[in-house]
DNA sequence: CTCTCCATACCAACCGGTCTGTTTTTAACT
DNA sequence: AGTTAAAAACAGACCGGTTGGTATGGAGAG
């Protein structure tokens, strides 16, 4: 793997554990075991760019994960429960939530940089369209199913949340429960 | 007010804004018009030990405001309902929410403190037992009344995240007429 | 005279970022 | 194929500014 790409690759899993304020670029450097030419040969315009460059990285991870479990499956619900328990088995293996969530970036950096909040509502666009796109399959209207799909990215991010206060997979697993009830009709 | 109260009050919204690592002391002290004497010599364990004192102040904020929210509502639909549309007033008002959430503080500390993970679990349990109290009060179980009062608990916070990266109050109204599909028998 | 409360000067450590120089790879020309 | 120039990739010293935190000293109240 080249550089680059092992700095964007290391640097997602600190950003995405600790925040922007909270991983130091040489951190990064030491976790990459490169000097600070190499990075900042590479992202020329510092460490926001090198952030801003993991979120599309996330993004690709992201969407291309859940577009391929939503394939695998016939209903939503079912996606859903699967990927749900992705989420969980990955929480209890590394005991933090890896590449599927991004909510420390976005509640640190919203009201701090505009460029890295666009990229970030860009982001949680995308992973609706995917929900939104299989609840229409499903049979729901269009508007139904965006609030649908808008109700289970929020959960699902406010689940994750819960799992890392409380130190506990469960959220996610009721969250799993729970949200067939709102994969009825309204 | 005394100095010890305007601290805590202005540095809990600096926190909630852009997160532990995202405010500085200097910067607290500007806000407060005061100098490092007086912040350590009602902190001598320094930041962190402001930053816990908030969390606790901000439990109180929230949970006395959502009982008084929730005494005045005969269902829990109602309340929340009122609940939300006091969230997306302050949203609406003030550009962001101020008060009412802490996630920033959440994913950027809770792999990084016990005490402030702890504390914002107990938060967290806190504020989930007012729903439950409320949902058992409705005719629910105590069970399935746990699992919608997670979910609601999730699905806001979540709201309230993807509100900051849209910079628009849309999410928490959708939400607000989406979680009435959870208040049903599962 | 003491104790709470606070102001100020000071500190080492670290922050993100720049700069210059060196190695390594690539491309072109003979 | 061998030589050479240019460009990409990197190393490491250096910088001003800021960080959280400490130590000292003074003002005012009891």
């Amino acid at each position: 793997m080249d550089t680059k790409s092992q700095i964007i690759y290391i640097a997602t899993n600190l950003f995405q554990q600790k925040g922007y304020k909270g991983v130091g670029v040489s951190e990064i450097l030491n976790a990459c075991t490169i000097t600070k030419g190499a990075l900042y040969h590479h992202f020329p315009n510092g460490k926001e760019e090198l952030l801003i460059t993991c979120l599309e990285s996330i993004d690709q991870a992201i969407t291309t994960d859940i577009e391929v479990i939503f394939k695998q499956y016939q209903t939503t619900q079912e996606a859903l429960c699967a990927m749900i328990e992705k989420l969980v088995a990955n929480f209890e293996r590394e005991g933090t939530i890896s590449g599927y969530t991004f909510s420390s970036i976005v509640s640190e950096m919203a009201s701090l940089s505009e460029p890295v909040r666009n990229t970030c509502s860009n982001l949680y666009a995308k992973i609706q369209e995917i929900y939104i796109k299989k609840l229409v399959e499903d049979g729901f209207s269009k508007d139904t199913a965006a609030s649908i799909a808008l109700m289970i990215t929020a959960s699902i991010e406010g689940a994750i949340m819960l799992c890392l206060t409380d130190n506990t997979s469960e959220p996610l697993k009721v969250i799993s429960h729970v949200l067939p009830n709102v994969l009825k009709e309204s």
